[in-house]
DNA sequence: CCCTGTAATGTAGCACGCTATATATTATAG
DNA sequence: CTATAATATATAGCGTGCTACATTACAGGG
């Protein structure tokens, strides 16, 4: 068990969400957060809510709380798209563009942090690797 | 974001863990309980909330909610150590027993599901930069 | 035009992580 | 022997993930 690869994978990802969580949280923000910044911010500053759950992949009702969230504390604004009013539109504030810079390079660090006993071709070929379990998780 | 490798550690390990609970479902368990189970079944049957604990490497009051949970469905029995008041031991109940051999046939399928595009040797080196990664996460 | 289906969002309730705080017990220093 | 520190457990409250169910809005066929 301590051998599992899903196992040591889980430690990672704990691991990793505590310690980003804690950075970040001087600023009002959690990891999850901060991948929806990246988004929005990458997508021009506004998104569906949907189109936010499809790049996260995660189930909806998460992303309901994550946006709730988000919009509480000041990062996001929401309305009701009027050409279709199923469509919930969320945008960026002035105050969360702010931070989208400091969440890059925060990010940066984590991952310059995890991989610095790695050489860039076992970097690279570790993506592949994930990738690869990714697709074995997807298609089955 | 897409290329980041913490991202595509947390999606493999949401998504395994999504499939991992569905398949236990049925026999009432959740992932991180049948780590529990090993565990205990490990050791002999019996070990110290503490123990699970450092086990687990999760925070304690995470240990309680889980062992209450399974105290509460019947694959676990507690008690204060009398030697010393302030240890609950606990104990895999004859139920939790017989799960115990079904437990490592799912996390083995999905182990192999997981790793079923890699070879032996590549598994061994992602073993070896996950190892890695998590002594970077320890010592800094 | 209505009826049925699909799509997007929301709510309820749960599991499992966390931090901060409290309590009980044991160990140790003075 | 007593005061203090350390250890193990528990509780409160929160964030993020899930499933199951409900609601609202649009789309298409009859």
């Amino acid at each position: 068990m301590n051998q599992d690869i899903g196992y040591k994978l889980k430690l990672i990802t704990d691991k990793l969400k505590v310690r980003a969580d804690k950075d970040l949280k001087q600023h009002g923000l959690t990891l999850s957060q901060t991948r929806v910044l990246y988004f929005l911010s990458a997508k021009g500053g506004e998104a569906t809510q949907k189109e936010i759950e499809d790049y996260l992949q995660v189930a909806h009702p998460t992303v309901v709380g994550i946006v709730s969230r988000m919009i509480r504390n000041g990062f996001l604004e929401a309305w009701l798209d009027p050409e279709n009013r199923r469509n919930k539109v969320v945008r960026l504030t002035e105050k969360a563009h702010q931070f989208v810079k400091m969440m890059t390079v925060v990010s940066g660090e984590h991952e310059r942090m995890l991989l610095r006993s790695l050489s860039p071709s076992e970097v690279c070929e570790l993506r592949r690797m994930l990738d690869l379990i990714l697709e074995n998780l997807e298609r089955s």
